[in-house]
DNA sequence: CGTTCTTGATGCAGAAAAGGTATTATGAAA
DNA sequence: TTTCATAATACCTTTTCTGCATCAAGAACG
């Protein structure tokens, strides 16, 4: 095998025409070098793939399935070099991008469509994961990117607020609670809650339940729903009360009110951290779609109160 | 894409080894053009495949995805080029098998096996068909060798006899017919006949009626199976005689009793026959190969009787 | 801390490959 | 026969590739 990608074109351009002197046209060299290449390769092959005489031109067998496989070859050859030419840009690739509950039930779905409209070369590959996990993950380079809540406080992270939560309680509105404008932690000390699911939602009840504790009570759970949509479906029917973040507060159905928590200045902050040294390209450009989302006031540390 | 194949390969010495010297030893070239045609290569597809210093050598990220696609693209090539030479050479390709309902009940499956042996890259097509319309096929080239019965007078084809077949009666040993030594014709006249398939067994219909016809009578049906073996098996259970060839009793069970009949001295030859002037290889690998076993006498015009 | 070794990159000259122009040989068409 | 078109060949130029000698920069070692 000592013939080059050149052969093979010259080859698959004679093959088409069946004609020398317009294939040689088409590749802009001249017809003499073209003989004498295919002559090359003919011989380099040891197969005539040409049966040609002075007035005709065509294929041997052996011709058409070279011809095949020769065609096959080069457009693999061109995917290729398209493919690598955009992972080099940045333009392919894969984001391995971590989350909390926190994220996910937030901003994040979101971000992440609005990512892949932009850069639709980019497989995005979401990994739950806890905050100290999320971190661990980043320095063994098993993770480009993560969404985590809660204070971080590692060295060599880029970073960018994505979402500030403040608990609100959540109430149906026949409740005698409805009407107020803002509650204290104490006030609930005798309602009936509605829990989350224990598994899913521990960082957040790691969160409140101290809280709690501080206001000198133990929250009540009578039901337990597997998800957020099934806690607000449970305060609906009136089974109780919750206490959940605004953020998740915005994709409830009609029939709820919403009461700010007067003695909770606390609010947990949702962050994107990345390492700064090991950033790859796809990091980079999400990185930059971030700053991007924050300067159009979509995300960052400012909380998405409903109105 | 200004690159050949040959920097391909390159490119795969050096990412296998990620070592520039022990690359170019591997490739029996020296280290400074092995160096060059790398960066040849990176500045005609704008990317950089290594990052490398004086002390390391590592793929980039962009570099793992070329040569993942670049070993398919040359492994591709190399499949390519070995089939194109192995259909030069007439070890790789397709024959058009052409049969007659006799060639298939015959020699044929036999012949069939044991040529895939000895050439397994060539691909059988087997297409049944009269022999008339085989002959029509083999003149468009549509066949490249045929499997006909009975008297073919085209000139330009070449041919090879396969097999004679003389009809035989055949009875089941209880049946009076059992103790004789040979039949005529017309001792058959008043006999319940087991019936052939009309469909696949028009051949030797139209050849062996027109014989009773001769002999003053026609064959009264009294059954008709699917195949040869249905047939058999109807007059294994006593419901009638029936005429076959000697080839087909060949695959009887026991029970049986085959007679020859005296009065009935033509034979049906069944012959090979093929386009001299159209043949392919493979076509001309099958008649070498039909001459070997018509040498080793497993084929030809000799009636292969049952002892 | 310097020495030595190894690695990849570079300069240059010779070799090889590819290309272009002019021309030839051979069928086909007029 | 003449003319036309095609592919092949001859000859020379240009480009590309290669090897040798050498350089620059880390790594290994005493």
């Amino acid at each position: 095998m000592k013939f080059g990608l050149r052969h093979i074109r010259y080859f698959l351009a004679v093959a088409e025409d069946l004609n020398f002197r317009r294939a040689s046209e088409k590749l802009n060299i001249s017809q003499p070098a073209l003989s004498r290449a295919i002559q090359h390769l003919e011989a380099d092959l040891g197969v005539q793939l040409f049966a040609r005489s002075q007035s005709f031109v065509r294929l041997t067998e052996a011709g058409v399935v070279f011809r095949d496989g020769a065609r096959a070859v080069l457009n693999g050859m061109e995917a290729t070099v398209d493919l690598t030419r955009r992972i080099n840009r940045g333009e392919a690739g894969a984001l391995r991008v971590g989350y909390t509950d926190f994220a996910i039930a937030g901003a994040l779905p979101e971000l992440l469509k609005q990512f892949r409209l932009g850069q639709p070369g980019i497989t995005i590959r979401p990994h739950h994961g806890v905050t100290s996990t999320q971190l661990r993950e980043l320095d063994d380079d098993k993770l480009d990117i993560g969404f985590v809540t809660g204070p971080v406080r590692q060295a060599g992270l880029g970073r960018r607020a994505i979402q500030t939560d403040r608990p609100i309680c959540i109430v149906h509105e026949s409740h005698r609670f409805a009407q107020r404008k803002s509650l204290r932690l104490k006030d609930l000390a005798d309602e009936d809650f509605v829990h989350g699911p224990a598994k899913d939602w521990a960082h957040f009840y790691d969160y409140l339940f101290p809280l709690c504790r501080r206001a000198g009570f133990m929250p009540r759970i009578v039901q337990e729903a597997f998800n957020s949509v099934g806690i607000l479906g449970l305060v609906s029917c009136g089974m109780g009360i919750t206490i959940l973040t605004e953020t998740i507060y915005n994709f409830a159905s009609g029939g709820l009110v919403a009461l700010p928590l007067e003695d909770v200045p606390e609010v947990m902050l949702t962050e994107a951290v990345w390492n700064s040294d090991k950033a790859r390209l796809p990091t980079l450009q999400f990185v930059e779609f971030l700053d991007q989302q924050i300067a159009l006031g979509q995300i960052g540390a400012l909380p998405l109160a409903r109105s």
